[in-house]
DNA sequence: CTTCTATCTGAACGACTGTTCATATAAGCT
DNA sequence: AGCTTATATGAACAGTCGTTCAGATAGAAG
């Protein structure tokens, strides 16, 4: 058997990324062979290296997908008059955007280390991207007096660390709602920075 | 050859589990081999089965070590009169705790998936103790109308996501000290609950 | 000094790893 | 219709994996 009835480049490639991402936030990058991607494809582990050269770019191109969907994303989705309203645009998207995608976002955080030192580095240069539009909301808020932090940059990593905690229990269905996870967090966020 | 010189049970075991420990927070635990950890040791393979029925069983001492460890200091650690007082001390802990064993909490927050079923489940028992014991403070400062949270449970893994957070950025001898980070993250949470 | 035992070596086991490639065929183009 | 090309198979590669075990020796006990 060669070619099976129906395939196509269009389809495979999805299908490949969709079983890797969920497979990797499973059991690790490591943990997991190219011969179970396949197979949860319904391929053989050879087929998988018409969509990418190696393992590692599989993951990098994971990775890279979800930082860029998230830095275009937060591009047009925070806005406000004042640095409160911002902070509050801020905190509403990344709780939706992060709790809309548990399989990225793990992955983007826990298999950093897996990443060749070039990969790391790309990776590394667009969080730091998203990182630094919250540290400029906080910043504009000391400076207009709306907040207050003694150190932007400490509360900004405290910020999106307490935000990224929401993935390690949110469960859709369960005893919140979105809006209502969003609105606590909210409540917390305002307070932590003073506002 | 066979036994070497000076082998003792009494240094080759804590060696083993340093050795593991490091390796499984620098590049994971599937990624690490029994090689790996047997050669940081300067010892053979088979030489760790005497001190480890297997690699399951080596991971989930490291991290049944840990969280016991964890449950026995916060016991005496944490006190205070007030529920203020007491979330100081706690935060305080938590920090300093956390900073003193980045490679312990790396691993114990990361690799739960490593773990088989019932070892986990051991775990995340022992984690939930933890958890339980700042949302008994939150809850008496809610009672005592100190703080004002609309949710504890919430509230709980907010503030703890938040203060693991520490872990993914602070090296000693940097910018700041652990006495001066704790005053800031204590800032954020005290602000955060309402106190 | 001799005996015993805890400790380690080194080789071996079968299973699995990421990756390559000759080969086959379905789909798309003319 | 035939021709080309993208897409897949399935076998093979050399290497690594966790684990076991017979045999060897250092250190403790008598």
């Amino acid at each position: 058997m060669a070619r099976t009835a129906g395939s196509h480049s269009d389809i495979t490639g999805p299908r490949i990324r969709a079983a890797a991402l969920r497979l990797f936030a499973q059991h690790g990058f490591a943990a997991v062979s190219m011969r179970q991607i396949a197979g949860e494809v319904g391929v053989q582990a050879g087929a998988l290296y018409n969509y990418t050269p190696d393992k590692q770019s599989l993951l990098f191109d994971l990775m890279q997908r979800h930082m860029e969907g998230l830095l275009a994303e937060v591009a047009w989705r925070v806005m406000g008059d004042t640095p409160t309203d911002r902070l509050h645009s801020f905190v509403r998207f990344h709780i939706g955007y992060h709790i809309d995608r548990p399989d990225e976002v793990f992955i983007a955080y826990m298999e950093l280390r897996s990443l060749s030192p070039e990969n790391f580095a790309r990776i590394e240069t667009q969080r730091r991207r998203y990182e630094d539009m919250l540290e400029a909301i906080l910043q504009d808020g000391v400076v207009q007096g709306a907040f207050s932090v003694p150190d932007t940059k400490i509360a900004t990593l405290g910020l999106i660390a307490m935000l990224n905690g929401v993935n390690t229990w949110y469960r859709a269905g369960g005893r919140l709602s979105q809006t209502e996870v969003e609105g606590i967090y909210w409540d917390m966020a305002r307070q932590a920075v003073g506002a």
